[in-house]
DNA sequence: ATACTCTGGTTATAGCTTCTAACCAACGGA
DNA sequence: TCCGTTGGTTAGAAGCTATAACCAGAGTAT
């Protein structure tokens, strides 16, 4: 305690270093999950690769599982960029459309990662806190299209259950708040937890090529069930 | 070569011996997986729950991936019991209704096996050829819902390729001649593939514990994605 | 009944994993 | 110049899958 603390947070030369080395693990063990999946990820053979020896790892991650989630909320982030960097203006459908586009693009793209995020990983991994705020900021840009919607029938029990929530979560509220300020929250979750379980789906089963021999039916799976969707919010 | 096979398959006191260890086998490995995963399965565990050494499983089974597998298939077969005690008479769109609340419940009772089968087990899990099989005769009880309905505008393209699919894979072409004898082939499996997506989606992200605190949204909101799917087939 | 074979169990071991403990050199701040 | 913190090392514990070698006994054929 007597040569330490002083440039509270600061770059030091010893923390530049350890960032860098932190980040070199990780872009390793990327590399690592997109041959084999995340079980394939061994800490023994990142510290090969990078030239060290096994236990030298636990110096950057307390544990395995630290280093996962640590990929885990950087994939989140990443997906979400993905996404907001595909709002657009014109009509909600085509808006939808686009959203939808951009996270299947970015999932198909890195197809191990994707289960990453989608998937349990470990054997008793417990997703922390902070993963669902950053799957909230994935969500988000597809509240404001159904935020102007008017649920069919078939809807609206899922928009009654939307409204309790939204009413007992405040978090909730002022996540929807945030994206979509104006329209009905209700009706803007009803959508977007559909478009959140239909990308779900559509994207799981292709990314374990489950859609092998007919064709790329992904996207075009994508686009009717988008379809179906935008059709059942009344955009 | 002396004192052996007489009696050809038949069930010889050895074989059922066999027989019976290996569901014993089976059953604890269940137990296991519904507890923590496909990923805490230990076969040492497994071993030493049914009173043996380690090395004693691998008589009965060639490796870990040997007995998921095995549970895999059967864990197929009896999701497709479900599904099958749960076709219906009357509207197409209730039989919908019905079945994939039938699929549903099995995925919430068994979550973990469900996970096995949707997901991506071990690292370089290679899914048998026996498993699509499997897969569709889980599907095949949807084919005939959809097979008189008429796609709306958006699901056309995904109806064309199902079209392409059907005509240049002869083994899909007896499959849904076999569950939807009449109708329109195409049709019938653009409903199915879409409805397997939803499925997929929706009892994916709750068995993953997604929906903790929107209350019991898993039902409502396979409800409202089915009614879309029958809006868009024209059921 | 007796002799033989095949099977289901054992122990030992290799090689892999995560992760902890103890130790040491060297870098950086005072 | 001195000294503490840090990043690396080796050693090792506990666990896993899987193989090899071996052995007793159950079942079968003569």
């Amino acid at each position: 305690m007597r040569g330490t603390h002083h440039n509270e947070g600061m770059s030091t030369p010893r923390q530049r270093y350890r960032d860098q080395v932190r980040s070199e693990i990780k872009q390793i063990a990327l590399v690592q999950i997109g041959e084999g999946g995340a079980a394939a990820l061994s800490l023994n053979a990142v510290a090969k690769q990078l030239g060290v020896t096994g236990p030298a790892i636990y110096k950057y991650f307390r544990s395995r599982d630290d280093l996962l989630t640590e990929l885990i909320l950087e994939g989140f982030d990443e997906v979400a960029a993905a996404v907001r960097a595909a709002v657009s203006e014109g009509a909600p459908r085509e808006r939808l459309h686009a959203l939808a586009r951009a996270f299947h693009g970015w999932a198909v793209a890195n197809p191990h990662l994707f289960q990453l995020l989608a998937g349990t990983p470990s054997p008793g991994y417990e997703a922390p806190p902070e993963s669902v705020m950053r799957a909230r900021n994935v969500l988000g840009p597809f509240l404001p299209v159904f935020a102007g919607g008017h649920c069919r029938p078939g809807t609206e029990p899922l928009r009654e259950q939307m409204r309790r929530w939204v009413e007992e979560t405040p978090a909730v509220a002022e996540w929807v708040r945030a994206f979509a300020p104006e329209g009905d929250p209700a009706t803007a979750l009803a959508g977007t937890v559909m478009a959140w379980a239909q990308l779900q789906g559509v994207v799981s089963l292709e990314v374990q090529g489950q859609f092998a021999g007919m064709g790329h039916s992904g996207a075009t799976l994508l686009a009717a069930v988008m379809d179906a969707l935008a059709d059942s919010i009344g955009l």
